[in-house]
Order: C-alpha cells, then structure tokens, then sequence
DNA sequence: GAGAATTGCGAGAGCGTTCTCGCAAACCGT
DNA sequence: ACGGTTTGCGAGAACGCTCTCGCAATTCTC
C-alpha cells in the first residue's frame, strides 16, 4: 500500500535497460546520446512516475536554481506585496524558484536570513537592506561571492547592482504639484523605522529611499515660489498608534498644514483614519499626497494622489539582472527608475 | 583572493583534528559526544566560517524542513497576503523555511507547481486549490504520501486536513445586517474565476469559499423579514474591467439595489470606483458590504463594512498542523474557524 | 583489581544525482 | 580492407552531509 520510496533515476535505469548515466543524459539532454534513447528513456520514466530530485541534483551540479529573496517587510505593504510578486514571477519565467525571508527591519534577523539563504545553497540573492550602514555580514566574502542584487535602497557603499526608484525628483514634484495649487501650509509626515514614537526633530535615517523622500520635500520646499508660510516636519514610527498621534498632533497644531505629504501607506491610512474621525474631508478641507501606489488609493473617493513607483519593473529587473549574474556576466550597475505623480483628488485647490 | 571554495565539513574536521562524524555530531547535537569536543569544533565551525550545506544535509537525512505554499494569487489579495505572511512567519517559528508558487486559478499551473514542491523535497505541503474537482493530481500516491493541507477552499473529496472559514453564516449575517437597516433591494456581486465577463445565472463556481459565500447569501434572502422587494445577482469575472461592467450594469437597471454585497475586495473596490465616478455616495446613496478585512477598508470614510475572516489564525493553524502531520501524527481534520461581521459606516440606515 | 558497563570517537556506507573518462561499436574515406 | 574518426553508453567518482557500527579508552561495581 505505502509504496513511500520515491522512484529514483536507479529504478528507471534498471526499467529502461541502461545506465544510471545514459538515463541522465536522457532526461537533461546532455552529452552524446541517441534519439531512440532518449525517446525509450522517457517513456520509462514517466510511466514509473519517475521525477528527479532536485536536491540531490543540486547538490552534484552546485546549482540550486533558487534564489533568496530578504525583504522587510510583509505582504500587507503596497510596495512589497507587488515586487515580491514581480520578482516570484519572473524568476519562474527564467526557471528560477524563489525562498522569501522577512527581515522586518532587523538587522540581525537579516544575518540570519540570509545565513539560511547561503545554507541552501541559493544561486543569488535579491535583498532589501534594513540598513544603509550597517552591512558587515554582506560581504563578498560572508556571501561566499554570491550574486546579490540589492533593491529599493541603497547601501552606503555600492558593491552590488542596486535598483532604486527616483523618489526625490518625484517627492520634489510633489511638493511643487500642492503649491501649484495654492497649498502653503504644508506638513510632512514621515516613518521612520526603530524610532520611539514620533519626533519634529530629523532622526538617523537608516533607510536610504526615506532619506530620499525627505530630501525629495525638503528641495521642493526651497525651491517652490511662492514659498510656504509654514511648514512641519513629523519623523514618526511606523505603527498605527505613532502614526495615529502624530497625525492629530500635526492637525491640533497651532499652524495646522493644509497638506500631509506621507512617506508611506501606513501614514497615509493614519491621516485618513484621524481626518475621517474627525469628519475632515479629505480632497476639500485637508490634501493629501502619499508614496505608493495601490488599488484602493485609486478606487477612493477622492482618489488619493501619489508618487507611483514602478514597482513591477523593478521586481523585473532585479530577477533579470540577477540571473544574468549569476550566469556569470557580473557587472554592479546601479540602476534608478523614475517615479512620477499620479494626479487624483485628494489635493484641492486652494483659492 | 576568491576563496570560491565553501569551507565543508571536512575542513572543520581537518581544522579541528577531529572525524568528519564528529564535527557533525557536535553541531547537530546528537549521539555521544564529549562536551569539551562540542565546544572545541564550535570554535574551530565559527573561525573557518563553517556554514552547514541545507541541500546536503537534507539529502540524507531525507528532510529538507521546508514546505511548500501553493497559493492561487498573488499578495495584491487581502487574502493572500495576510495568508502568506502568516504561514512564512509560523513557520519560521517552527523550524521550516517556505517555498512559495502561484497558480493563478489555473489547475494546470497547480499541478506543475506541486510537481516542483515535490522535486524539491518539500516534507509537507500546503494548498489552495483552484478547483473543488479538478484534483487528479493531488492523491496521496501522486504526492508521494507526503502530508498535505488544504486552506481556504475544500476539495469535494476530503481526503486532507482542511481549514476553512465559516463563510456561510457570516454571509447570511450580512443579509440579515442589511435587512435590518432597512434595505430591500439588494445586489450580489460574485467573483467567479473562468467564466467570461458577467452573467446572472450562476455558473459553475469552482471554489467551495465563493459557492458557500453565494449560499450564504441566498440564505440570508430567504430568512429575512421582510422579504426584499428586489435580489439581483451577478457573476462576475475577477478583472477590472468585467467588474467594472457589472457594476455599471447593476446600478442601471430599473430596480437599482441600496447594497451591493461583493464577495471580495475586487469587486468592492469596482463599486467604489463606479460609484465614486457618478458621483455616488457610499454609505449615503448606495451601501456596500464585502468580504475580507483590511487596513484601508478600515481607514476608509466612511469604513467599509466587511465580513472579516481570521486569516493569520488560519495560516498558523495550517503550518501548525503541516508541521504535526510531518512530524508523525497524520490526523485528517476539518477544521471551520469562524468569519464575523464588523459593521462600520458603508452600511446606511433606511428610513 | 578484574570483569562489566559506559563513553567518545573514527571508519565507512549511502542519500540521488551529474559528469568525466574510456571503451566498444559503428561509420568514414581511400 | 584498414587506420581514423565519430557515436553511444557504462563504470565510477564526487557533491557534503548523516548515521550506524564497532572499537578503544574510561569509568563503574563488588
């Protein structure tokens, strides 16, 4: 009944009459070997149900066909979820299967995932660093020369192909899309991870694209005429209860913003919970504009306006440049793709 | 200078003055070994940089502590998402790492992706099956008796352990919900993967979850009182656009319904866009409830009212089991955890 | 202090593949 | 018909690890 041995490439040799090596060969397609062989040999296999062990074919070739793939971040983000699938997708395309580790912001859970990843023997990696500084354990060296393609930020010192997004130019756009219409009260609401809380103060920012984004405002703050009567600053957590006071604190303030620019979708939900509770109206007596794209920012009413990324490009092209290293044609680019505002309502305009 | 060459067991061994025997025996931490010999190889694993080669070890210990998720979409899903992250995360708790595949509702997809599962020596495998009959390929022999668990949908035959959501009643609670505010023309809006477009007669529905949340509604028209005055159901194809149709042709016809219930956040988000195009209100003009839970239905104004299920309950429990059954207790359990209604304002009171 | 029990460790097989090597058979040209 | 090339295939090593077996050294028992 229990027939639990697993056919192996012994059973189909002895079936089909022929050597272990010539079943190989047959099956791989490899080597000199005659079509009526190979024909018979599949045959063979099939019918005994025969299906090759990847591990151990793994282990003899030194090639896993796997890649690691270490992001932060769960699913629930509107960045993640889309590149994960993006990068899961094309690996399948280039015949590559894909092991997912969280790190969620950790570093020392991303040592350790990326242990696991080299213990398995990954081809390559594609890694979301959690920090821009810290990355002793991404050595060459520690990543036993692996290919590594690092995406959505950048470490401090490029040894790896890096794909980032534009997102300065296009924060900076942002900026200049709400005083084009008349805002001139702006507040900017940005997470930060491993901070307490939330603070008006610029806290160590260990995430490179953030620092882009707050970059990206404050340039379009210093260049936007005419120039903004107030603006605040608000560097937060990124929780629902950080997110949530820092909000109501940016609205209970004495220069209330007419805008929020939010670095991410968590602060984004946030303005539109605590505006919502409040019976603010979002689009008429409070803006909004935010990073990310989603379906639901544009099934909302107003829609929200954002900063689109490109987002499966980037999952694309980060399977596409990995693999392409791995096949062993290293050269470490490093690769920005544009970003631009999606206008919708949720910015009104003001006089 | 590239140390190409992974540090193996032999150089600890040779390092360390020891057999190759023991340096396993004091990493893995079995059979008898002297501690001072534990300590000694750890220092000697540590200094070469050892790291234990997954695919090797797994070969012959004939484990490999990874299981497979067949998932039918990707993370956009307020499902799946939750689902996976939830399942990733368990499992990491319990030891195992995670290789994912999607199937796109696609049974042939499913099936190749099983087969990879399979090749790469997953112990256990967990499914959600993109078809309630369709399932030739999942027989204990074709999966090489290795233990299964079945998420989400149930399979006609139920051969494995299965978790399910108690989507039924909760649907019927829906009704009853609406009902009981006052709304007597009511619209269904049925997302049914492969059929074409948007039908009012119900086709076949391959996904047990979608037919129990039809079922459930149907019930809930039934028992309420009063009677509706008007039910129109739509089956829908789960693109934009079919849904965006659909919508379109709901909110025409001569009896317009005050709800619309939509079996998942799809169809939810094309009634909130065609809404918000004509300048309808949710919550005020035209009410809606769906199904699934999630951050922005929450964070919406007004809140969107939705059937929510216990996702990451579900994606623990089902690793949970995975992982006992692997481990030797193969149990075949049906296991329903309840769905419960969270009523928020998308729902307005009638008259 | 002699036999019995226990402890620590090495030798070596084996997991299921791939791949190099070499040999026999078939084919070629003159 | 004969040397040379090509073709097809089998033998066997190797990938890095785990784990059983058995042997020597140590500890225990009375």
């Amino acid at each position: 009944m229990a027939t639990n041995k697993n056919v192996t490439i012994n059973d189909v040799a002895a079936a089909a009459g022929v050597s272990r090596a010539t079943v190989s060969r047959a099956l791989s397609g490899y080597g000199r070997i005659n079509q009526a062989t190979i024909d018979h040999v599949h045959k063979v296999a099939e019918g005994l149900g025969y299906k090759q062990n990847a591990l151990a074919a793994a282990l003899r070739a030194g090639k896993t066909k796997t890649i690691g793939l270490v992001v932060i971040s769960d699913f629930t983000n509107a960045f993640f979820d889309r590149a994960t699938k993006a990068i899961i997708d094309q690996a399948k395309e280039l015949g590559y299967r894909v092991l997912i580790s969280h790190t969620d912001e950790d570093v020392e859970v991303e040592k350790v995932a990326v242990d696991t990843m080299l213990s398995n023997q990954v081809d390559g990696i594609i890694l979301v660093p959690s920090s821009t500084k810290k990355h002793n354990h991404l050595t060459p060296k520690k990543l036993g020369n692996k290919p590594v393609v690092i995406i959505d930020r950048k470490l401090d010192t490029p040894r790896y192909t890096t794909i980032t997004t534009g997102d300065e130019a296009a924060a900076e756009e942002a900026v200049l899309h709400a005083v084009e219409n008349g805002h001139s009260n702006l507040g900017f609401l940005i997470a930060v991870p491993g901070i307490d809380g939330f603070t008006k103060t610029q806290p160590d920012i260990p995430i490179t694209s953030v620092q882009e984004r707050a970059d990206g405002f404050a340039a379009g703050v210093k260049v936007s005429k005419p120039k903004p009567k107030s603006v605040a600053w608000l560097y937060c957590e990124d929780t629902e209860e950080a997110a949530n006071a820092a909000v109501t604190s940016l609205l209970d303030s004495p220069k209330a913003p007419s805008i929020i620019f939010t670095s991410n979708n968590d602060m984004l939900l946030a303005v539109l919970k605590v505006a919502g509770d409040r019976g603010i109206k979002i689009g008429k007596d409070l803006s909004v504009i935010s990073f990310d794209d989603s379906p639901w920012a544009a099934a909302m009413v107003p829609g929200i306006t954002v900063v689109a990324r490109p987002v499966e490009d980037l999952g694309h092209l980060a399977v596409t440049e990995l693999v392409s290293a791995i096949e062993g044609k290293p050269n470490h680019r490093q690769i920005v793709l544009p970003a631009h505002l999606i206008k919708r309502g949720s910015v009104a305009k003001l006089k």
